[in-house]
DNA sequence: AATATTTAGTTGCACAATCAACGTTTTTAT
DNA sequence: ATAAAAACGTTGATTGTGCAACTAAATATT
């Protein structure tokens, strides 16, 4: 029984409950993180649920297009806070969808510039309409300064750490 | 030139600014999913260059258990806000390590009990020491109330999305 | 001007997440 | 007591992610 095992679970738990606590619950790795994954699945579903075949990761990046497209490869990368190869092949997706397409840049023959297919603007109402109730269903009991608060603090950490990743 | 467009980027823009930049920038979508890959890659390289083979998923498990081993893999999933067929994936990677083990539970035979070994209570002091220095690096210029409140709302916004993906 | 370095995008590899389907065991309902 | 429903864990299929190595093109160095 317990192999492998010299300590109890409730000992443990005694002598590191506060640290635990630090390192977990409170942690704000552990809410962003399961929270992220809330929001993903609610949307997922949302978007599925409405006859939309677009995922939250595709979504991630057609949202940037939405608001300017002709971007390149990079700038999506960077502004989506993704690795290069994951726009690739998200792009892939989308181009096989009809929803963008790859166009080279003819003064920088390294760069591919993405533009939206007129499939992508139709459906662009629609998908930001279910985005604004997914926002909507986030701030319930949540006062607006609250958020405002929140969104600005975690600005801050999210650059704290990009600082250290670069 | 710019096919498959019949309205120019910049007028995009100027109609949907205010839009954009609520279902962007502002979106506490958009911000809690680039903070947790942050983290997560901050992480990752701590983990690694201080020479443990542990990935932030594989420790996303391994708290909840230096917290109180001997928890079922619903348990867990339950938890770590994860897929069930997620955890058993991760149980499978940390016993080949020999991190943990999992023990089918005497009573109910459908369950197994998931123990630590002792190879992870050797890791478990420098492990929690390197997320320690992690949640000091995300703090900087974060004043303690800040971070406090901050927390509070990202949990707010957990349940509000729990509760509607179930 | 020739060479070295950097940058943009793609591909292979390893890893992880979710969903649905399944076998086994337990619980609930009849 | 038996049958139906629910719960636990596993597996397969599909999708997405990051790192490192690579090609092609642009920029910097000398």
């Amino acid at each position: 029984m317990r192999p492998d095992l010299d300590v109890k679970p409730w000992e443990i738990k005694q002598k590191n409950m506060d640290k635990f606590d630090r390192v977990i619950d409170s942690s704000i790795a552990y809410l962003v993180g399961r929270t992220s994954r809330a929001i993903i699945k609610r949307l997922t579903k949302k978007f599925s649920d409405a006859g939309f075949d677009v995922s939250y990761e595709q979504w991630s990046i057609l949202v940037h297009l939405y608001r300017r497209d002709g971007q390149t490869q990079q700038e999506l990368s960077n502004i989506a806070v993704k690795d290069k190869a994951a726009i690739t092949r998200l792009l892939n997706v989308l181009e096989k969808k009809n929803i963008v397409l790859r166009i080279p840049d003819r003064i920088d023959k390294r760069s591919k510039l993405v533009y939206l297919t007129n499939k992508a603007k139709e459906l662009q109402k629609d998908l930001i309409s279910l985005v604004e109730e997914i926002l909507k269903e986030a701030e319930q009991d949540v006062r607006h300064e609250e958020m405002e608060q929140c969104r600005a603090t975690l600005n801050k950490i999210f650059l704290n750490f990009d600082r250290l990743n670069h």
